[in-house]
RNA sequence: GCCGACUUAGCUCAAUUGGUAGAGCAACUGACUUGUAAUCAGUAGGUUACGGGUUCAAUUCCUGUAGUCGGCACCA
C-alpha cells in the first residue's frame, strides 16, 4: 500500500496508507480521540471526518470542544431541519441555512403553507426519527454542470451555482432521502446530533431584499451535550426576565400607550433614573469644558433643505405647516446647533469650542422596527458638536474616546470600537479629504491605545466615524456612542472662524454621543442590572419598615426626615402589615436598602438594615449609615 | 413596511366540541398589632383591543382596523 506523510500540530509526522481518513488517525492515537473528533484542517482546509487523504498533509482535528464543532454540528443541524420538513412538506424549497452566532437557521420556501410556532415541535419529532436513524452523511463531489442537472428542479439551488465558478468543484452532502448543496463540513452521521431544540419561526426576505419574496425561517440551535443546551435555554429565560419592557413595568419606569406607539411615557420612577443620568452627563461635560444649548424641536423646512436632510432623509422625518410654510420636526440636533455657532464671531482663540445639547429628536420609524425603549419614534440625543481646527483633531477625538470609556465604565459595560469608512458610492467630497478623516479618527486610537475593527463603507455620507458598540445581556449588540467626523455641514452652512492671521477659515466639525439614546441607553442598564440599579440610580433607594406602628411611627418618621435631609429618596411603609410582607414587597421593587425600625433602634437611635438580594442584616447608626449610602452614591457603585 | 403569532379585570393567567366570563395578586372595607420574602374575612372591579359578519346564541368561527411580540427589511 502507498504511504503518505501526516504531520501533526505538536510537529509530529507519522506515515499512513494512502486513502486513510481523519477518523482513521484520530483512532490510530487514541479510541476516545476519534470519538470526540467531528471533522479537521487538511494543509488548513476543512475536511469531513471520513474523507480519503490523498496526499502528504499537515493536519489538525476538530474536537467537540473546538468552536469550529460547534459551526459544524449546527450545519449539521440545519440540514436535519431540511430534511425533516422536506418529509412534512414534499414540496418545500431550500435557499440557505448557515450557521449563526445563535446556532442556524434555514430559510424555505413553503408555497401557501406557512409554519406556525407548533409546528416546529412536529418538525423536531421528525428530526428525532431522523437521528435514530443514525443515517450517513455522505460527501460527494460535482462539476457545475452536473450540480445544474441535479438541482434542475430548484430554483434556488440553480440561482446559488450559477453564481459559483466555472472551474469550482461543487460539492453536495447527501443523508439517504435528503441531498443539499453544501461546502461543508458535516458530521459523520445524523444519530452524531444529541441536544437541538427549534426556537422560533419567522418570515425573512428571499436574498435579504425587501422588494423580493418572504421566505419562512426557522431558527434553531444544536450542542453536543444536553445540559449545554439546557444551560442554554436557562440563559434565554433569564434573559427573558430581565426585559426592560417587562422591569418597565414591574417597576413603573415608562409606559407606551397605544395611542403613540413609539412614543414613550416616563413615569416618576423612570424620571428620576433620567434625571440622574442626565445630571451626571452634565456634570462630566461641564468638567470638560462643554457649553450647552437647547434648540427648537421644530424649524423651518428651508434649514433642512441647507443641511440636506430634506433631500436625504425626508422618509424619517415628521412635517407640518405653520402659516402655510413647511416645517419639519428635527430628526437630528445639528442644524440647529449650526445656527447657534452662525450667531456669533469665533476666533481661533476659542476652538475646539464643545457644544452639548440634550435634544429631543424625532424620527419616522417603521411599525415593524419598534421595540420598548430600544426603538422609538421619539428621544433624546445626548449630542455634542465640537468645532475644531485641523491641528486639534487627534488630540480631541483621542481625548473623547477616554471620556466614553470613563462613562461606560461607571456603568460597568463592555464595549469596543468600530472605524466606518467611505460609503462605495453615496458619499460626499473627494477621496484624499476622507482619506485623511479616516486616518485622524485610526490615529487618535493608536494614540492612547485603542483596539478597533474596520467597518467597510459604513460611514455616514457626511464623514467617517468611530461606533461604540455596547453588548447587552441578551448578548445582542447596540450602538450606543459615536464620533463622526462631518466634512459636509461646515460647508454647507458657510461656518468660519477668525485664524490668527486675520483670514477667516473653515473649522472641522465632530458630531458625538454617550448614550445615543437616553431612552435606549435606560433600556440596556435596565437588562444589563436586572433592573436591580445602583444606588445612584435607584429610584427609591431606601424603604422605611417600622416593626410596629404603635410604638415605632413616629421614630420611623424622624429617620425619614432626617435621611429626606440627606437627599435620600425614601418610603416609609406605614401600612398596618407584617414585617415580612413589607420586606418581600421591597425586595421584588429592588429597593437597594430596606430599614427595619423597631425598639432596639429607637432606643439606641440605630438602624438595622438588609441590602437588596442579601439575607442578612446589619444595625449600626443613623450617622454611619448616611455616611454609608452617601459614599456609595459617590462612588456610583465603583 | 413585510411574514407569522398574539390581544380576556390595574397585573399574571383560566374558560371543555359556540351556550352572554373565573382565579391569584393588587385596590377598597373590617378584624389582627406584628422583628426580616405573602395574616384572615369581606367588597368592588369586564362593551373579552376596536369595528363588521355568520348563528337562536360568539371570548370562541369568518373578516377589517389598531396595538403588542418574534424575525426580516430599515436604523441619516
Amino acid at each position: 500500500m502507498e504511504k503518505i506523510k501526516i504531520s501533526f500540530p505538536d510537529g509530529l509526522v507519522k506515515e499512513y496508507d494512502k486513502f486513510t481518513t481523519l477518523s482513521d488517525i484520530a483512532q490510530s492515537i487514541s479510541p476516545s480521540l476519534r470519538k470526540k473528533s467531528v471533522a479537521g484542517y487538511v494543509n488548513d482546509v476543512l475536511y469531513d471526518i471520513n474523507r480519503k487523504l490523498v496526499n502528504d498533509s499537515f493536519i489538525k482535528l476538530i474536537t467537540v470542544d473546538d468552536e469550529e464543532a460547534f459551526e459544524i454540528l449546527n450545519h449539521s443541524t440545519a440540514h436535519l431541519l431540511a430534511h425533516a420538513v422536506k418529509r412534512l412538506y414534499p414540496e418545500a424549497l431550500f435557499w440557505v441555512g448557515p450557521v449563526v452566532e445563535e446556532g442556524f437557521y434555514y430559510d424555505i420556501d413553503l408555497g401557501g403553507v406557512s409554519i406556525t410556532e407548533n409546528d416546529l415541535l412536529i418538525i423536531e419529532r421528525e428530526m428525532q426519527k431522523i437521528i435514530k436513524e443514525n443515517i450517513r452523511i455522505e460527501r460527494v463531489e460535482l462539476s457545475k454542470k452536473a450540480a445544474l442537472e441535479f438541482f434542475e428542479n430548484d430554483p434556488y439551488k440553480l440561482d446559488l451555482i450559477e453564481n459559483l465558478d466555472e472551474n469550482e468543484i461543487i460539492t453536495i452532502y447527501k443523508q439517504k432521502d435528503f441531498t443539499d448543496l453544501c461546502r461543508g463540513p458535516h458530521l459523520f452521521s445524523t444519530g452524531q446530533i444529541k441536544a437541538f431544540k427549534l426556537l422560533k419561526v419567522a418570515g425573512a426576505y428571499f436574498k435579504g431584499d425587501a422588494k423580493n419574496k418572504m421566505l419562512q425561517r426557522i431558527y434553531g440551535i444544536s450542542f453536543f451535550k444536553k445540559e449545554e443546551l439546557d444551560n442554554h435555554l436557562y440563559v434565554l429565560e433569564e434573559a427573558k426576565k430581565r426585559d426592560h419592557r417587562k422591569l418597565g413595568k414591574e417597576l413603573d419606569l415608562f409606559m407606551i400607550s397605544e395611542y403613540g406607539p413609539g412614543f414613550p411615557f416616563w413615569l416618576p420612577n423612570g424620571m428620576i433614573l433620567r434625571k440622574q443620568l442626565e445630571d451626571f452627563w452634565y456634570k462630566v461635560h461641564t468638567k470638560e469644558g462643554y457649553q450647552f444649548i437647547q434648540t427648537p424641536i421644530m424649524l423651518s423646512k428651508e434649514l433642512w433643505e441647507i443641511s440636506g436632510h430634506w433631500y436625504n432623509y425626508r422618509e424619517n422625518m415628521y412635517t407640518s405647516e405653520i402659516d402655510d410654510y413647511d416645517f419639519a420636526i428635527k430628526p437630528m440636533s445639528c442644524p440647529g446647533g449650526l445656527l447657534v455657532y452662525k450667531h456669533s464671531l469665533h476666533s481661533y482663540k476659542d476652538l475646539p469650542l464643545r457644544v452639548g445639547e440634550l435634544g429631543l429628536v424625532h424620527r419616522h420609524e417603521a411599525s415593524g422596527a419598534l421595540a420598548g425603549l430600544f426603538r422609538v419614534r421619539n428621544f433624546t440625543q445626548d449630542d455634542a458638536h465640537i468645532f475644531l481646527r485641523d491641528d486639534q483633531m487627534v488630540d480631541e477625538i483621542a481625548n473623547l474616546i477616554q471620556l466614553f470609556e470613563y462613562f461606560y465604565s461607571v456603568f460597568d459595560l463592555k464595549f469596543h470600537i468600530e472605524l466606518s469608512t467611505r460609503p462605495v458610492d453615496k458619499y460626499i467630497g473627494t477621496i484624499e479629504i476622507w482619506d485623511k478623516a479616516e486616518k485622524t479618527l485610526a490615529d487618535a486610537c493608536k494614540k492612547i491605545d485603542k483596539a478597533y475593527i474596520i467597518n467597510e463603507g459604513d460611514g455616514a455620507f457626511y464623514g467617517p466615524k468611530l461606533d461604540f458598540k455596547l453588548r447587552d445581556s441578551l448578548g445582542r449588540i447596540w450602538q450606543c456612542g459615536t464620533i463622526q467626523l462631518d466634512m459636509n455641514l461646515p460647508e454647507r452652512f458657510d461656518l468660519t472662524y477668525i485664524d490668527s492671521d486675520g483670514e477667516k477659515k473653515r473649522p472641522i466639525m465632530l458630531h458625538r454621543a454617550i448614550f445615543g439614546s437616553l431612552e435606549r441607553f435606560i433600556g440596556i442598564i435596565t437588562e444589563h442590572y436586572a433592573g436591580a440599579f445602583p444606588l445612584w440610580l435607584a429610584p427609591r433607594q431606601v424603604d422605611i419598615i417600622p416593626v410596629n406602628n404603635e410604638y415605632h411611627l413616629e421614630y420611623a418618621k424622624e429617620i425619614k426626615e432626617i435621611l429626606m435631609e440627606n437627599n435620600i429618596r425614601i418610603d416609609l411603609d406605614d401600612r398596618e402589615e407584617k414585617i415580612g410582607y413589607k420586606i418581600r414587597e421591597s425586595q421584588i421593587k429592588k429597593v437597594p436598602y430596606s430599614l427595619v425600625l423597631g425598639d432596639k433602634e429607637k432606643e439606641n437611635h440605630e438602624v438595622t438594615y438588609r441590602h437588596y438580594g442579601k439575607q442578612e442584616s446589619h444595625t449600626i447608626s443613623l450617622n454611619e449609615f448616611i455616611k454609608l449610602l452617601n459614599e456609595e452614591i459617590k462612588n456610583k457603585g465603583q
